[in-house]
DNA sequence: TTGATTTCTTGCCATTTGCTAAGTGCGAAC
DNA sequence: GTTCGCACTTAGCAAATGGCAAGAAATCAA
């Protein structure tokens, strides 16, 4: 396992030297994850983000009547963790589970901070990922406000066709914001649209 | 007009001495808005982000078919900005206006970027303010994934109040993901439950 | 392999929300 | 004061989604 699509992924969020983006990549460290086993846990401070190198993680949280919510799945060259427990160093309100095996380049927040202090670049990443989750946030809270069920299904088949493959369905429904009966309707609907063309 | 309230905020954002609190709000400048005046509008780099110390202002786009969609309101005490546009100095998919005449401590790009690089404390304070932009928009897509739009009604209406004594109930009706229709309706049976407690 | 468990689908009906259109009320402009 | 425009409400019907329960299919463990 080398770390070209991390150092790749780095070039991609900003303009750097692949020298630069190498340096800031060595700072991140190998791991393995079983399938089901957690990366984080409810009440507990996130203390790494991962760069996911292979596999698939989901993240969720209960909500009032204690129903699993999905909140994010994080694939290949993505980063999984609870930002806010990260950076706030506050006890998270979600789990963080791998769904399949995984391997991830990961950091601690300890080493972050240390590079952000010493890196000028690395803040720069550092900033830079945060707005992008943000914006990642912002563009399927619009979904949600404007789009159908069967839309936003649409969009994450195409966008992330990968998830389908691993991910269960009722997972799936939670994130879209609807029931797993709905998810099951839709598809049939959806299928049955997409089968002539 | 003067920098108690966002000193405030700065302190109440991360642990801080009133000095260097005062340091950092020094930075920022007094502004003026007239109601109904634009902030930002679409296809600009937003270039300042504004603390707002009286009035309220909303953010929002157009969906496909050219309909407005509310994206969030800005009232006291909170920062108004597009972060996607003002930290990747991207043009702006948005349109940021003041729904009533404002005051605002503002703070332009190319100034935040020089106190970043020779205050540490207020890279720190940038990023939790980020994070915390973040934690907000995350609640509101729970909110999205798990409840009615009554329920998400009433937690606006006993969470911002004054939101409605300024705002189109139009406006609000898109934030909430819903019909102005469907507000009004919402609204009546939600009147006709909490008359008699 | 077999049985048990979980996931997924389906049907029925209730609820929520959207769409369209009409009507009401209020304030601004003349 | 009258008229116009805008915001809001209301009504009727259609579409989307949920809740529940039963059954089918897939998965897991022994």
């Amino acid at each position: 396992m080398n770390k070209d699509s991390l150092v790749q992924f780095v070039q991609r969020v900003m303009p750097i030297s692949q020298l630069k983006a190498e340096q800031l990549a060595a700072k991140f460290m190998p791991m393995k994850i079983e399938r089901n086993s957690y990366l984080l846990k409810e009440g507990k401070v996130c203390h790494e983000s991962h760069f996911i190198e292979k596999g698939i993680v989901r993240s969720y949280i209960y909500d009032i009547e204690g129903n699993e919510v999905t909140t994010a799945f994080y694939t290949k060259n993505t980063f999984a963790a609870d930002l806010l427990s990260f950076f706030k160093r506050a006890p998270a309100r979600e789990y963080i589970q791998a769904i399949t095996d995984c391997e991830t380049w990961f950091i601690t927040y300890e080493d972050m901070q240390t590079s952000f202090h010493t890196i000028p670049e690395f803040r720069e990443f550092g900033r830079l990922n945060i707005v992008n989750q943000y914006g990642i946030l912002k563009e399927r809270m619009l979904s949600m406000l404007q789009e159908t069920a069967e839309q936003r299904y649409s969009h994450l088949i195409s966008s992330s066709a990968e998830i389908f493959q691993d991910v269960p369905l009722k997972y799936i429904a939670t994130y879209l914001g609807i029931t797993d009966t709905s998810l099951s309707r839709i598809r049939k609907e959806f299928a049955k649209k997409n089968t002539g063309s």
